[in-house]
RNA sequence: GGGGGAAUACCAAAGCGGCCAACUGGGACGGACUGUAAAUCCGUUGACUUAUGUCUUCACAGGUUCGAAUCCUGUUUCCCCCA
């Protein structure tokens, strides 16, 4: 069994732990379990230190509970949040934990017939038939106001003068109660989450005290920040998800490959499973040659393929090159109809049938088709004496001349107005 | 209430009867360089079928003049000084 809390560390996972807890571990298997929001259908770089905590932690030989709040999803977490939330129904709350689970099973075992696998619990399970009465007399009997008033979460709500309703007030005893819950039922001592949970987690400990005299931990993870001090994992597009549907795959790897130099090192211990000489040789690498970017190769190509695929990483790398590199006409052509797409995907496609494009006298004309790409000739005309637009990687020279560039797939023109933006003309046989 | 000044393109700011679609700086956008970074350098920046072309602009409405962003009158808004 490998040292869990010393793999934590030198990764620098480690905000906060309740005294003895290193001791406890070392007795032997332990369950820890970390909760995840069902707000939404897919979880989000945000929620990944979290899962890679789970991940090493069953590495460790450990068992890793995933808790999804079915039920505190419908209540709302008060903490660091200055507005009350809305609230989920039902319905859509299945569907977000169906592809939670899904995505959850990328990094935890769930299927192993050791002891330690991976087990995805719902606290709607037990919470939905816990009736009022039975709820304040069991679990609302060992917390005092007090105690609960003095936790930041709530403290800072009360100060902003937003409001808090009773529901939000009432969510730290639900959080506290699913720990009590799994510590009881399914020998679960340990809760993990991130720094903001802190309060929300001791109220557990506490609620295992009290009620039975037992023995509960609870580990935080840090905060994840940018040098530069914007938030972390959003880009202009929004949040970075791990479904490829909301986030390809190419855009995900992207986004880890654009990491700034200071944050690479920090990132590449939390995010990956790399170990700790290959990352301090990569760091060295890193350092000799930083236009290189080593660390930003290494991060971006190791959780590619672990959230994604070694296929996904491939084509994410096959189309940076494409789009960054200086490739040519003969590595578009080299890509089949769907990695093309793919790569392209997001990418606005305009459609013209086979007549307009044969009668489009010039690169200017092509251009200026449909409105999208230039809205007008004198507008595309001034870009391209800039030497800002080009026509499947070729440079366009002259706006007059006619284009003369074959079709990819017979059916695709890649057009290129300066170096990010691009647009796909489908050409209708 | 009286006196003075100002209103110019995305922003700032020149121009003060023809050479003005309007100097310059910032921003934005393109290009070169680079690490898909920063810095630097270069170009574009009212619209249009690129034309030593046309059209629409210098708060708004009128006027003077062959000709106005520039002069005059009125209107609106803003700033300053005196009450």
């Amino acid at each position: 069994m490998n040292d869990f809390i010393a793999e934590l560390k030198w990764r620098g996972m480690i905000q906060d732990m309740t005294a003895g807890l290193e001791e406890h571990i070392q007795k032997g298997q332990a369950a820890a379990y970390l909760g995840f929001d069902p707000t939404a259908d897919s979880l989000h770089i945000g929620h990944l230190v979290g899962v890679m905590t789970l991940l090493h932690f069953q590495r460790s030989g450990h068992q890793p509970l995933a808790l999804i709040g079915g039920a505190t999803g419908m209540i709302g977490d008060p903490s660091f949040k200055s507005a009350e939330r809305n609230l989920l129904d039902k319905a859509t709350l299945d569907q977000n934990i169906a592809g939670i689970r899904k995505q959850l099973e990328k990094f935890l075992d769930f299927d192993a017939e050791a002891s330690n696998k991976a087990v995805l619990v719902n606290n709607y399970d037990w919470m939905s038939e816990f009736s009022f009465l039975e709820f304040i007399r069991d679990v609302g009997k060992y917390i005092t106001v007090n105690y609960m008033m003095a936790k930041d979460s709530v403290k800072r709500r009360l100060e902003e003068g937003n409001g808090l309703s009773f529901t939000e007030f009432t969510y730290q005893l639900i959080q506290g109660y699913d720990f009590y819950y799994l510590w009881k039922n399914k020998g679960c001592s340990i809760q993990l989450g991130g720094s903001d949970q802190w309060g929300n987690i001791v109220t557990g400990t506490e609620l295992i005290r009290k009620k039975e005299g037992g023995e509960a931990f609870a580990l935080t993870v840090p905060l994840i920040t940018k040098a530069d001090g914007t938030k972390f994992g959003k880009t202009e597009g929004g949040s970075v998800w791990l479904d490829p549907e909301k986030t390809s795959p190419y855009a995900f790897y992207q986004f880890w490959l654009n990491v700034s130099d200071e944050d690479a090192s920090k990132y590449i211990r939390i995010f990956t499973t790399l170990d700790r000489e290959t990352i301090e040789n990569l760091e060295k690498e890193h350092l000799e040659a930083p236009h290189l970017r080593a660390l930003q190769k290494a991060l971006a190509k190791d959780i590619t393929i672990l959230v994604h695929s070694e296929m996904d990483y491939e084509i994410a790398v096959k189309a940076s090159n494409i789009l960054f590199g200086k490739s040519s006409l003969e590595d578009l052509s080299t890509l089949d109809e769907r990695t093309f797409l793919q790569v392209f995907d997001g990418v606005d496609v305009i459609e013209m049938d086979h007549a307009s494009f044969d009668n489009a006298e010039s690169a200017l004309d092509l251009l200026t088709l449909d409105q999208t790409i230039f809205k007008s000739k004198g507008e595309a005309r001034k870009m391209i004496q800039g030497g800002g637009v080009s026509i499947n990687k070729q440079k366009i020279e002259n706006p007059s001349n006619k284009v003369e560039t074959s079709l990819l797939q017979d059916q695709y023109l890649l057009v290129q107005k300066g170096k990010k933006k691009y647009f796909i003309i489908k050409v209708l046989s």
